[in-house]
DNA sequence: TTGTTCTATTAAAACGTTTTCATAAAACGT
DNA sequence: ACGTTTTATGAAAACGTTTTAATAGAACAA
């Protein structure tokens, strides 16, 4: 770590310049300088393979050229490809992501967020429905941290926003259980949900009468799903609408394990369209969010909003559709 | 992010101390001074709401209390349950983790490498295998950072080193084949593979011989398994060693395009045991390697040396066993 | 009393940069 | 030839900490 660190100093020194003179030339003023000296400065620093202190320079500058980003779950494939979308723009952008796993535990997301401010990142997403508002507003809003939380109806205008349309995925699910003959649906999703999935019961409301549908708690998780299986059983729903991808995956063990088959005694579609649903038997119907793309935008986004603090509230909403594969059938 | 940061400076003034009065307290040395002294500045402290610079600490400290972690691949949920075990343990020493993604590309793979070292991360965990022992030399080595890297058996002594048994793995898979009767199998890895990868089929040699074996290149994902099927259909394979868990899934998916069943027309065994193993039908036979654990142990060891920079070097194995599921029938 | 050891505190140096401002030399205009 | 601008460079201030060494006063021993 501490191999006698080559500092500035000895750039300065092995090019018979001033110190100011080289964080100069090395900073893109070169021009200002004559072109003999530059030359000397640039020899230098190749020759003695220097790099300026990272904390040094950041103490000056302010900005640390990283982005804090706050998933739930790192273990859910969605989060993944999330993740990578945010990540290719960024580093596209010479930002480099501070990755951190909530680990579904509220006390280590704040954790987190506040050690990501104190660590000064220069921005955050924040992909974690279960961060309260609170917290958003005691660690970032009042420090005035750029940040952009996802799966979050933006209650009030105060930030960016981009969210996929959650509502219309609901409608969609929904219209394509009924055209199916399904009378009696279960919905699965946890008891108190983040404000996206929220919009997607109500979207499955415009077409379901409330006495039609059984909601049925459950985590968000393959588990979850497995484990709602008896709850199911005592319900009259054949069409069973898995809030999340990872459910429905739980929902195939369970069934199976009670001995029903998928779709001939129970249709079932998912969400987010994550990329396991078309190797799973049978390949599952979903509602498909454009994921990738989803982290692109977010961080677009963000990196906007720190190059330019005081642009107008930017909202995206991002199309979601039906994606019709054969967990899902015709009731007869 | 500027919001007139108040600095130590604030806190010695309210506190009507001195500025190194304020740090020392703040910083474990209380026995030094007065109770009403360390009172009062606790007390202006929580008032100000003060937290010292991270910059400005570390620039004096030298260390950053980060980890950087590398991985291939954030989609293969296989890193998702590694990264959950080296946080868990990271987090509790209060350590943060710093997780990049490589996205499979070895250019970006480096770049990450450097700009981490760049950082002052105080340690590295690799597990990708692309980078190569070039880079790991020059980045790692010679400026004496510590790290450990995963998947790779060491090839000499110079580092700590935490692996599973992966000749044992391969060996296991082979003898599960084999007395369920089959005579020829294929296993499906990548041409040049990972040392680790390559103990697998080391040990899966010892039980069949060369001339028994058809070894199909693959990528290590779904896709690549998916894709494999054609050539293995000309094979005389029964038996299928899919080198990790995601290209068992694509076979999967494959082979049921091409009309055939698992395990009626031929048995698939996988690698890893990913949770989703449980969850595809039929439930996929695999060697199971401690995940979790290894994140952990891999965690630990990196602590250990970085509280210890002489210690001797250190080097764990774990264990591997097979996990009968479903996918796995003896030939008739 | 007088020298000596503690005790509580602080001034100042250091960390390695960037940035601002001053300055000497060179070029220029008349 | 003389004042003025431009050009190339460097000295020093700042960034916000931690750490080291110094100091004044109190307590103590003889």
């Amino acid at each position: 770590m501490k191999n006698k660190a080559i500092t500035i100093k000895d750039v300065a020194k092995q090019s018979g310049v001033s110190i100011s003179t080289v964080s100069q030339i090395l900073n893109g003023k070169s021009d200002k300088f004559s072109p003999v000296t530059v030359a000397k400065v640039q020899q230098a620093k190749a020759d003695l393979h220097y790099e300026p202190d990272y904390f040094a320079r950041r103490m000056i500058m302010k900005t640390s050229k990283t982005i804090g980003v706050l998933v739930p779950d790192i273990t859910n494939p969605f989060f993944g490809e999330l993740i990578r979308g945010i990540e290719q723009v960024l580093y596209q952008a010479s930002y480099i992501t501070m990755l951190c796993n909530a680990d579904l535990d509220e006390t280590k997301e704040q954790g987190y967020l506040a050690e990501l401010s104190h660590r000064g990142v220069d921005g955050f997403i924040i992909a974690s429905s279960a961060v309260s508002n609170q917290a958003i507003n005691d660690i970032l809003r009042t420090k005035q941290h750029p940040f952009i939380v996802l799966d979050q109806k933006k209650a009030e205008g105060f930030s960016d926003a981009v969210l996929t349309d959650d509502f219309e995925g609901g409608r969609l699910a929904a219209t394509h259980l009924k055209q199916l003959g399904h009378q009696h649906v279960a919905v699965l999703m946890p008891a108190q949900a983040s404000v996206n999935v929220q919009q997607r019961l109500a979207g499955f409301k415009t077409v379901y009468a409330d006495a039609d549908i059984d909601r049925i708690d459950v985590p968000l998780s393959k588990l979850g799903g497995r484990q709602a299986v008896p709850a199911i059983l005592k319900t009259a729903a054949t069409g069973l609408f898995a809030i999340n991808d990872e459910i429905a995956f739980g929902l195939y063990l369970g069934l199976a394990e009670a001995g029903k088959q998928v779709p001939r005694d129970y249709s079932v579609i998912g969400y987010d369209n994550v990329e396991m649903c078309e190797y799973v038997t049978p390949q599952l119907t979903t509602i498909a969010q454009p994921i990738f793309e989803l982290g692109q935008v977010t961080a677009e986004i963000l990196l906007a909003r720190i190059k330019n603090p005081d642009q107008p509230w930017d909202e995206r909403r991002l199309p979601v559709k039906l994606i019709e594969r054969k967990s899902t059938a015709h009731l007869n």
